[in-house]
DNA sequence: TCGACATTTCGGGATTATCGAACTATCGTC
DNA sequence: GACGATAGTTCGATAATCCCGAAATGTCGA
């Protein structure tokens, strides 16, 4: 159940933030992470029609970004959105950002 | 003063936004376009130390997103934020960006 | 121990970003 | 009107980044 490395709180800056959301595939990602913390990796990524390659690359600039959370457990990496250090650092910025979010997926069905 | 062409209110997405949004440059020549809304793009780079060129990629990544609109005065562009356009497609949403990038910016005096 | 599973790393090709140099268009001036 | 100065854009090459298949890593269950 160990951690991976990730940032400071304190050291987080609102542009790698802004950058890591601003993919499709990161922020459907982000959502579903949001809607349902502790999921796995997979988990999240169900039905997504991405490479699990790609699909690493993202978790790790949601993590750099100080977006995520990951710990191992077993063979698995469970994702956490940093709710409280990204609330902290950057208050009133994630809510609408995910609302939107939800709004729009709730549209294109199929991302 | 004819205008630049622009994607329409209706067709912007939030990814997009956000990746226009992502990048140190453009995030700070928002926050100057909204504090100074009809400024050319030469004031608004103004101390920035990145070359015209790179500039000019950087104000048509924020046109694509449906950021700003440009229009031809003279020799000039002048920028406007889509204020209306970004708060009917996306409400709520720019006034926390550009709040904690104002924020940050006064950290860091030289961006 | 072995194989299945979840994920990462590696490597190369494809896309995108950067920026100097050349170009376009407009204004002020003679 | 021709000319230089001004404000940006376009072009082209290099650099950085992204994408994804294949191989590797680490873990669980039998």
């Amino acid at each position: 159940m160990r951690p991976l490395p990730e940032p400071a709180c304190e050291s987080l800056t609102l542009a790698p933030v802004l950058h890591a959301l601003g993919d499709p595939v990161r922020l459907e990602l982000m959502r579903r992470a949001w809607a349902k913390p502790e999921s796995t990796c997979s988990a999240l990524a169900d039905g997504l029609n991405v490479p699990m390659s790609t699909l690493s690359n993202h978790w790790r600039i949601m993590r750099e970004a100080g977006l995520i959370s990951m710990t191992v457990d077993g063979r698995h990496r469970r994702i956490r959105p940093r709710a409280d250090d990204l609330s902290d650092r950057f208050p009133g910025l994630l809510d609408p950002i995910l609302r939107l979010a939800v709004a729009e997926s709730s549209n294109n069905g199929t991302l």
